[in-house]
DNA sequence: GGCGGAATAT
DNA sequence: AATATTCCGC
């Protein structure tokens, strides 16, 4: 079937020109600055706060513990929405949910996500506090709901790849990264989606370095592959060699649930398009055109929708 | 049966 | 082109 191709357009032609900058991704001044993202390889947390979720560096377990502790902030923070504020004045995080399909209110969308006109989801609380789409109201669950596209942003992206990076290319697979990503509602399928599609990019790279600019994606040049990637991912020796390990990553965003934000659908799908993406910035694709957004129109800018039922978990 | 990965599909 | 879904071997 294809219901969300017609639910959901990602895309809309973009015959804008001089009117597509209006997009702006009113999450990035929020934002620590994408580069400024903890990076995976340094602690989040005191050692202290870690002891107290009993994060160990244990491989076995450091992934339970750090799914359990970040289980533990969500559920803090979504039980709480005075702390939920306090703790948005650094990072205010949203569900994968929020990521997907979110489009400006400029395109109407008659079939489904038309939420926007029916509740107005602007308050921090209501933001995160599981509002979503009439498409789910019926089914609470949302999991037989059919989930929007998801939108791999540059920030979302990074994270995905130093997950990879620090896992190291044996260790990093689909159910592993999701889990450490620690994104609210991404799906094992979009993380297996999104690899394979990294492979392949690796891949190619590897043969043709240099070709990057043109051909290449231009979200996959958003972060630059980490040379523990970029060697064979034989090692079947283990202990040296590529720095990484093969064993307890250290931590995760366990407690920094990554802000996923809403992507608008820079998609350029015309007839002939020439399917260069982005707005011309191939040197820097976090660049975004700041304009004025006091008119912004749009009431809010994510359907919002925390996870009803356990979206990671199965 | 779930998971991972390639092959398809939309 | 970007994601999703299906298919198939562990």
């Amino acid at each position: 079937m294809t219901e969300y191709e017609t639910g959901v357009h990602l895309d809309e032609d973009e015959n804008d020109d001089a009117g597509n900058d209006d997009r702006v991704h009113e999450w990035e001044l929020g934002l620590p600055a994408d580069d400024d993202l903890t990076p995976l390889s340094q602690a989040l947390i005191s050692p202290e706060l870690a002891s107290a979720f009993s994060i160990t560096p244990e491989p076995s377990r450091t992934l339970l513990d750090v799914n359990r502790a970040s289980k533990s902030t969500l559920a803090a923070l979504r039980g709480n929405s005075a702390l939920s504020q306090g703790f948005s004045t650094n990072n205010n995080f949203k569900s994968a949910e929020s990521i997907r399909h979110s489009m400006d209110a400029e395109q109407e969308e008659p079939n489904r996500y038309d939420s926007r006109k029916s509740q107005r989801i602007e308050s921090p609380e209501e933001a995160d506090s599981a509002v979503r789409a009439d498409n789910s109201v019926d089914d609470p669950s949302a999991r037989t709901a059919k989930r929007p596209r998801l939108v791999w942003t540059p920030q979302l992206h990074k994270r995905f790849v130093e997950v990879v990076a620090h896992l190291g290319i044996k260790n990093a697979v689909p159910k592993t990264i999701m889990q450490l990503m620690n994104v609210e509602g991404l799906t094992r399928e979009n993380v297996a989606s999104h690899l394979q599609k990294y492979r392949l990019y690796l891949k190619r790279m590897q043969g043709l370095p240099g070709e990057d600019l043109s051909s290449s994606d231009q979200l996959f040049a958003s972060t630059p592959v980490p040379q523990s990637l970029r060697e064979n991912g034989a090692g079947t020796h283990s202990g040296h060699g590529n720095g990484h390990i093969p064993v307890p990553v250290t931590m995760p965003y366990g407690a920094t649930p990554i802000m996923p934000m809403p992507v608008y659908g820079m998609s350029h799908q015309g007839p002939g398009g020439n399917g260069l993406g982005y707005h011309g910035f191939e040197s820097n694709p976090y660049m975004v055109q700041q304009r004025d957004w006091s008119g912004n129109r749009y009431g809010q800018s994510v359907v919002s929708r925390t996870h009803p039922a356990g979206p990671n978990e199965k």
